[in-house]
DNA sequence: TTGTAGGCGTTATCAA
DNA sequence: TTGATAACGCCTACAA
């Protein structure tokens, strides 16, 4: 069994008032006697249980993220790297990082999000991939439970967020194929009800005005934000009598999968048709040929995420609460031979 | 403020006891007592308080997972799937998964395997990617807490695990080289204190030896398990005098990796050099030309994994402790243009 | 500077 | 079938 307070307090004789004291820092303790607690505590391998410690103190020194599971297969790097950097900030602050799995809108998702606010699992929470008008954001500050989010949905109010510019990275996107000479740029986009369509949306017909191209509604289809989905919307695209010469992807793995049916109706990518991608993940750096992505620096968000999510938990003022960053225009030889 | 137990035993004019056994489905409540208690509380949106539950209960209903972080960019699709698969599961069965993040083999790692065991936040552990000499093994093991492992260890003992026979699963990768003519296969590996190097370059030697092809040093580099580790091993590897015919990397990452290396050297992939991979990541397969690999149900197997460790948590027996699969061989035009 | 005691919200024991 | 009561282990006002 793991010692108790109460242990180490009979062990040095001592109240457990002033072994808790001494352990966490208060300065109404004797020097000598602090170094001799926390010498036996660490001895003894002494933790403080961290359910008496929660209910105690009402927090649970938590936050929480729910991961948008959908199927069949879930291997997208941007999470690994989202989930990576909301760990490695919540471990050097002693937090813990609680998640679990949901597909995004259904019933098993509310049920999450309920359980864990009322129950107190979690003093806070990080949303990611917003949609447009995301009942989380209401149901989050109804509830008064801290949370910051990855870009914004259309209802959001008052919470802090980090945003990258999409909107204009796409219309540079645009710019840049515009440069080297196309007219016909398809766009292959995500479900209407997420954000980040809309968002990135509105950059692809920004960049197209800006260059005086009028917009093809044929030339943006549905995706779903993985390779497969990619692939597949560009076979569609490539099988019409009147092609792109250029495909945008909503994120690299969309992109990645639009190379891949490219190559196999053989097309070269970069000279027949060029394709970009937006996210900026290391499979797009490896790809063949490399891709042009905009690049987001997803971990160091998610860290920044997590810091003020934390100062938000313990009530102090951000100085910065609502961040927007330009995304990095990447040109590689999928657009550029 | 969230209500509490005794919130809705005053509303319902009931006992706290009596609302408490009635929701926990014990048989000793009136059935019409226990539907008032249940419509009251769900009424009043009452959740028991986690800290408490656990306090009292003396377990957490989380299970601990922790990330092995490394630098400087963590985007390995194993871990999204394997994350899934225990988040998924976990949540099915209403625990909570706690995820962290730490290099492994530092000291943060060991002071966070510390700090949950002792704080009792979670009930077991799962952990992959295990190390030659685990120390894992011994300290969960000493600690009696429930724990299971994706892959052996050399000091594993009778704990739950799950293997993938990559030994192999390597052999016949390479008996499946050699007959489409190579005979300089050369392996990129990982760091020596993997255990999935060992087994793995066993394997590798194993098949060939059963094709009489004596074992060559130099065509055994090491690599880190990341696209850029690959790359790099790769460039080494053809740079050479007498450069293969053929490279294994040890995971996909690293066959992608080696893949471009092999591109910007003007090689062919699939006629001039044979490469083949290890995973069955979706990547391999919109890889260009699409991957050869050895294919792992991470999803399933992290599922898996988690029901036997509730099992284990719930102190019954499990049937079958130690599981071991065959990955599957799935041939593409990397080493079969 | 140290100790006493009450309570955080549950669940479990025992009695009614 | 229901209720009073005692923990679970910790933190913190207050007293000494």
């Amino acid at each position: 069994m793991t010692p108790t307070i109460r242990d180490v307090a009979k062990r040095l004789k001592l109240s457990i008032t002033t072994v808790s004291r001494a352990l966490d820092g208060y300065d109404d303790v004797a020097e000598e006697t602090r170094e001799r607690v926390i010498r036996v505590a660490r001895e003894m391998g002494y933790v403080p249980r961290g359910a008496a410690r929660q209910l105690r103190r009402r927090r649970s020194e938590a936050i929480g993220y729910i991961l948008p599971t959908i199927q069949p297969r879930f291997s997208d790097p941007f999470f690994s790297e989202f989930i990576a950097g909301l760990g490695d900030e919540a471990a050097s602050n002693n937090f813990d990082l609680l998640v679990s799995t949901a597909p995004p809108g259904e019933a098993a998702e509310q049920l999450l999000y309920e359980r864990w606010t009322h129950s107190r699992r979690v003093d806070g929470m990080a949303l990611s991939r917003m949609r447009r008008n995301d009942w989380r954001v209401e149901f989050l500050s109804g509830k008064k439970l801290p949370f910051v989010t990855m870009g914004r949905s259309l209802n959001s109010s008052s919470h802090p967020y980090i945003e990258v510019d999409a909107r204009s990275g796409f219309a540079a996107l645009v710019g840049h194929l515009v440069e080297r000479g196309h007219r016909r740029i398809a766009f292959i986009g995500a479900p209407p009800d997420l954000m980040l369509q809309s968002v990135r949306l509105e950059g692809y017909r920004d960049g197209l005005a800006a260059a005086g191209i009028p917009f093809d509604a044929k030339l943006v289809v549905e995706g779903n934000l993985t390779r497969q989905g990619g692939y597949e919307a560009a076979r569609r695209l490539l099988a019409t009598p009147d092609p792109p010469s250029a495909i945008i992807g909503i994120n690299d793995l969309t992109a990645i999968g639009a190379m891949r049916a490219a190559h196999e109706k053989g097309l070269a990518i970069g000279r027949d048709l060029a394709v970009a991608g937006y996210d900026g993940i290391e499979d797009a750096e490896h790809s063949r040929p490399p891709l042009t992505t905009l690049n987001q620096p997803v971990y160091e968000i998610a860290r920044r995420l997590v810091k003020m999510l934390l100062a938000l938990i313990a009530n102090e003022s951000l100085a910065e609460p609502q961040i927007l960053l330009q995304p990095e225009l990447i040109i590689r030889e999928s657009t550029s031979p």
